[in-house]
DNA sequence: ACGAAAAAGTTGACCCGTCAACCTTTCCGT
DNA sequence: ACGGAAAGGTTGACGGGTCAACTTTTTCGT
């Protein structure tokens, strides 16, 4: 119960509400429960392919490894997801010929398709979050967001 | 290279900095990432191993089920990191004579020293992380998050 | 222009976290 | 007080994500 929870979160050394990581992870968490759940209703894609998609409708044509530093996905997994969505029919790859160890990628008609099914929806969720917050307080937040990332870039502190 | 990826993604139909799900994302493993390198150098704990450490830490005698809720964390995986702490010694259980579903969990001698060990860098990690930020910025991002978490938690929107 | 180093991508192994099914114990309505 | 619902917990299976090793191609210093 969340009474009960709450009368003898009292006991903590620092009350969990104000633990910023803490914080953080939750949010984070219903945020990806929430993506996936529009997401399933919208075409059924993963959300890693999701992130794959808008990266090539941003720029027609990209790499494997670009699409992993743009979205600071591990480059194993965009390889796999590539794959899958390939496999799906949803992206297509051609050869560089100025250079033969990397593949143009782009969306195929019906990549497209599936993606403008879903991005509606997920523009739509991306605005209300940003609509929660005034224009004052996203600036303190995306300020804050950069300077806790500083301090989490801190390897060898601590 | 960075300065390529910021000059393409004026292309992004939105600024990319500006997603809050994505900097959060990307925060959020950032944060992780720091904090098991630091309880990787001081004892070796998981971080999901740390978190229950904190919970037993603050309410001496508590359960898997209630570990869970205040963690949010499935109740399978902390079932399984209790186990796991219990054969390493560092958490003891006892059954509760007025409920027999259920066992009393506390940490060992050992566990709480491993968890002291581990404890103070966490903290001043924390502190840190608060610290970057001044007494109204936080009233204003802490204020933010709990925004951002209702729009998360409408199920059935977009 | 040659060899070393770096970059792109793939693969396998592994851990984290979630979901669903299940068992047992307790609670509660009638 | 009995039977069904709910709560506590465990387990198996699975997908998401990371890490390290490796191959191939390209770059670059001397």
């Amino acid at each position: 119960m969340d009474t009960s929870l709450a009368s003898q979160s009292g006991q903590l050394g620092r009350p969990l509400e104000q633990r910023v990581s803490y914080r953080l992870a939750r949010l984070h968490v219903k945020l990806n429960a929430q993506a996936k759940r529009i997401l399933r209703r919208h075409g059924g894609l993963t959300l890693v392919q999701w992130r794959v998609l808008v990266m090539l409708d941003a720029f027609t044509e990209t790499t494997v490894g670009q699409v992993a530093r743009m979205t600071r996905f591990d480059k194993a997994l965009i390889s796999r997801t590539v794959k899958s969505l390939i496999r799906a029919g949803l992206v297509k790859a051609r050869s560089d010929d100025s250079d033969q160890r990397q593949q143009l990628l782009s969306m195929t008609m019906s990549g497209a398709r599936v993606f403008d099914a879903a991005a509606p929806h997920m523009y739509a969720r991306q605005d209300a979050l940003l609509e929660s917050m005034d224009a004052t307080q996203r600036e303190v937040v995306f300020d804050a967001l950069d300077r806790l990332e500083e301090v989490a870039d801190r390897t060898d502190a601590f």
